[in-house]
RNA sequence: GCCGGAGUGGCGGAAUGGCAGACGCACGGGACUCAAAAUCCCGCGGCCCUUGGGGCCGUGAGGGUUCGACCCCCUCCUCCGGCACCA
């Protein structure tokens, strides 16, 4: 048996490859689908994530194959990352060679699995002819203005003098030297994605075919806030003095009793040269800061400064004290707030604390709604004590004062975004070179595209201490100024690989293409993906920046269409024993060892019935028994009767047929519109293969060789059917049995079963019988019964009879073919 | 804290207003066998009644809508995920 499936696999994943099977023309004709799963990085083996993903995956791309689509389905390999130096540093391998060894190992576990890649077109994203076309996308960006250079916070180790992954700080510790990690500033490059939130945003109303669950965790990332910006002024500043606060609640601008500065805001430092007390906070708030810019920093209770300088309210020319408070983020709004305490609660745990008043301006529509006794109220309410505005609901009042402040000339309404700038600079070496170049009298340069690509050196040592790798490379490093001649240096930061996974998917479309990352034609004839599978983990960033990549090109001129996918399946995690598969946990399952034991059809069959696509599923060798018997079970009894099957011919519909011949028909047909539904759909694999079963039962009982041509007719075309619908799911023992059933062409070329309306239709129903809702009898009827003839014959069941002795019928409620229900008292 | 998602037999799940538990695992019984494995057949939510057969309860808890609720609405509990001083 072992022998057995190795042999049939290997013979038919030979013969899709020698015949070219799954290649995919350029330019599709007819109908197209490009079916797409999310590409594995290199890290060494398969793991069963990469079996159900890829599963999920080969299904819909073999289902619509054989449904008369041309389909696209790529393989390729997201290669550029720091466990590669990892690596490096750990057994000195060089982070390509490791790379590559990995690929070759994980290019054979997948071809072993069976799916339909057309292998023609992978590529690695570490491959120059790739990563040049991030660098060329980059000077496109920096042409107009989409990417540029400014300070930002890293993580930085001051042991081993270098910067840290996020991945490598530990509980605030240096994962390999155990110093503490402290924040530090450092020029960066980014990218201006949150020109385009608006867009991403917007479009994500007219995405149905991406899960309601990623939708939402897309739009809490961008965090779009409506608001006001109002702006304060402090005349002992100086200048204009003007300081503006973004607010979400303007309503209640009357009960501002203080001005809040961010630590790092300008007016504070500017405030701190003539306050030492505010200069020696604004040190300490910055250090507690840095400690706590990494996961595991300590949450620190809100502190602050009161300045001794006051601010002015434009709406009411109150005077108020202005603070300086570490509860403020200069990275939000304006990096001021202004406080008020009685409705917002930030503010009234920072006045409590600093005796700053709480002065209450709005008041609970409903007078029994629960309030703090100083008046504090976080909901909406009526507006009171604000002057003119004073009587207005909340929402209103917000309106009229943002308006109220444009006409003054003193702010209006705002709106404030979560979405930051995507910072791309990596301190690594294995990454694609940021081609740019720092000159001392032209500065930034950039690298003339005829320059490209800026390829990594080959010869480099990976310390991990002292700054990057490529930064002590002099040789690499050192180049001269493309615009004036004189002596220069290269750029040494690299780019975060997220901008690999940005749009790979187009360069499967072209892989080879060295004069554009992609022939433009060729994306309009392939795109939009029609289905993109991957994990939940990637549901906010990747799946975010690639519809930017995909903006930005459609603004390139590159591509005509706006979303790069229209369908997107999250799937969920594979654990074991409720717990994520790792190595430390020791509950890793080699998907290898489990094809050697049972075949690539028998995990690929387990893994999409055990659960729908969408959840989580935990891995149990135990269950695996299940699909491997049911392969077992047609392996078995099929070739058994083939000769007959193969020397037999679909019904045509002219043949006698016993009533068991036409409840097989019904069923076979039944099942064929039930799994068709399923694949197309539903995406759920589970309930297809549950329909097979029981299509494969009731055709078991039958398969002795029948007297009678109708019948033998109705076998086949049973048998048939689960050969056929079985085989997206289990492509290499479908596609034996069928050869063993006569089919002349494989079963990847053959197409899709149709199903019979009229065939599958019931002739006979059970029809429901009811008393006040609960179940009292069954019916069999003919299909199509309603009305008073269904009623008369529920009324004629005996459990009916019984239960409806001494009561009156009120009320019947009948539903054709399904049930009679009658209100009886 | 805020925003989501999920709670169904011993287990994975099915049914998304109309027979709750399809399909499968595990388990029990039987057949085959000297025996075991494999395979095949039967049974399998709980409680109760004297059988055929029937009754009652049952989809996290409580309430509501409906002729009828696992499914829709409200309140609560538990678990999982995301964000986390976002003004």
């Amino acid at each position: 048996m072992i022998d057995f499936h190795q042999r049939v696999e290997t013979k038919w994943q030979e013969r899709w490859e020698r015949e070219g099977t799954f290649r995919a023309p350029d330019l599709p004709e007819g109908p197209r689908f490009y079916c797409l799963e999310m590409l594995p990085y290199p890290s060494g083996r398969i793991h069963m994530g990469h079996v159900r993903n890829y599963s999920i995956g080969d299904v819909v791309a073999r289902f619509r194959r054989r449904r008369g689509f041309t389909v696209m389905h790529p393989i390729g390999w997201d290669a550029l990352g720091l466990p590669a130096e990892n690596a490096a540093l750990e057994r000195g391998a060089h982070p390509a060679d490791w790379t590559n060894r990995n690929i070759e190992h994980m290019r054979r576990q997948l071809r072993r699995l069976g799916f339909s890649y057309d292998w023609d077109r992978e590529f690695a994203t570490c491959d120059p002819a790739y990563y040049r076309w991030n660098q060329w996308f980059f000077l496109k960006m920096r042409e107009r203005g989409l990417a540029y250079r400014k300070n930002g916070p890293v993580n930085w180790c001051p042991r081993c003098e270098t910067v840290l992954a996020n991945e490598q700080v530990e509980a605030g510790h240096c994962w390999r030297c155990e110093a503490v990690v402290i924040s530090r500033d450092l020029p960066q490059w980014f990218l201006r994605i949150t020109d385009y939130a608006d867009e991403l945003l917007e479009a994500m109303e007219e995405m149905p075919g991406w899960p309601h669950k990623v939708l939402l965790l897309q739009r809490n990332w961008i965090g779009r806030s409506e608001g006001a910006e109002i702006r304060f002024s402090i005349p002992e500043l100086g200048g204009d003095g003007e300081v503006p606060v973004f607010t979400t609640r303007v309503d209640t601008i009357y009960g501002a009793t203080a001005l809040v500065l961010a630590p790092e805001h300008p007016a504070a430092r500017a405030l701190a040269d003539r306050a030492p007390e505010v200069a020696e906070f604004i040190a300490v708030a910055m250090s507690k800061r840095a400690a706590a810019a990494h996961p595991g920093g300590e949450e620190t209770g809100k502190t602050g400064v009161d300045t001794g300088f006051r601010a002015v309210n434009p709406f009411s020319g109150e005077e108020i004290p202005v603070f300086v408070g570490d509860y403020v983020l200069m990275e939000y709004g304006t990096g001021a707030v202004m406080a008020v305490p009685a409705h917002d609660e930030r503010d009234y745990e920072f006045a409590k604390k600093y005796g700053i008043p709480i002065r209450p301006v709005v008041i609970p529509n409903d007078p029994e709604a629960p309030r703090a006794e100083d008046g504090a109220f976080f909901e909406y309410g009526t507006v009171v004590d604000s002057g003119s505005f004073s009587g207005l609901p909340t929402e209103e009042a917000k309106t009229a004062m943002a308006e109220h402040a444009r006409a003054g000339g003193y702010g209006g309404p705002k709106i404030a975004w979560r979405f930051r700038d995507w910072g791309i600079s990596r301190q690594r070496y294995w990454g694609t070179p940021i081609p740019m170049i720092h000159c001392r009298d032209c500065g930034e340069v950039p690298v003339p595209e005829k320059d490209l690509p800026v390829e990594l050196p080959r010869d480099v040592e990976i310390t991990g201490m002292g700054g990057s790798a490529l930064s002590k490379i002099d040789s690499w490093n050192r180049v001269d100024c493309p615009v004036c001649g004189a002596g220069a240096r290269r750029e040494t930061d690299t780019m975060d690989t997220f901008v690999d996974s940005s749009w790979y998917f187009y360069r499967y479309l072209d892989p080879r293409n060295d004069q554009a990352p992609f022939d433009a034609e060729k994306a309009r004839a392939w795109f939009p993906i029609d289905l993109y599978i991957g994990g939940v983990e990637h549901a906010i960033l990747h799946l975010i920046y690639c519809r930017f990549w995909t903006r930005v090109m459609r603004d390139l001129g590159l591509v005509a269409n706006d979303e790069p996918v229209v369908r997107q399946l999250s799937q969920g995690m594979v654990i074991k024993d409720g717990a994520k598969m790792s190595k430390s946990k020791g509950n890793v399952v080699d998907p290898d060892a489990v094809v050697e034991r049972h075949g690539a059809d028998a995990i690929r069959l387990y893994v999409l019935f055990e659960s729908p696509p969408e959840k989580e599923m935990d891995w149990t060798d135990a269950r695996l028994a299940g699909p491997a018997r049911y392969l077992g079970r047609l392996d078995r009894r099929i070739p058994g009767d083939a000769e007959w099957l193969a020397g037999t011919s679909l019904p045509t519909g002219e043949e006698i047929f016993e009533p068991s011949d036409l409840a097989l028909r019904r069923k076979t047909h039944q099942t064929i519109r039930r799994v068709t539904r399923d694949l197309e759909q539903r995406l759920h694999p589970n309930t297809a293969i549950a329909a097979i079963m029981e299509l494969t039962s009731a055709v078991s009982q039958r398969l002795p060789e029948a007297a009678s041509d109708g019948s033998r007719r109705a076998v086949r075309e049973a048998v048939e059917a689960v050969v056929s619908l079985l085989n997206p799911m289990a492509p290499h023992l479908t596609e034996e049995l069928w050869e063993r059933l006569g089919g002349e062409r494989m079963l990847v070329h053959s197409p899709w079963p149709e199903y019979d309306e009229e065939i599958a239709r019931d002739e006979q129903v059970l029809v429901v019988l009811q008393v006040n809702g609960k179940l009292r009898g069954r019916l069999e009827a003919p299909a199509g019964l309603e009305g008073g003839a269904l009623v008369a014959l529920a009324r004629a069941n005996p459990g009916i009879r019984r239960h409806l002795e001494g009561l009156t019928v009120r009320r019947v409620v009948t539903v054709p073919d399904r049930l009679v229900n009658f209100v009886a008292s």
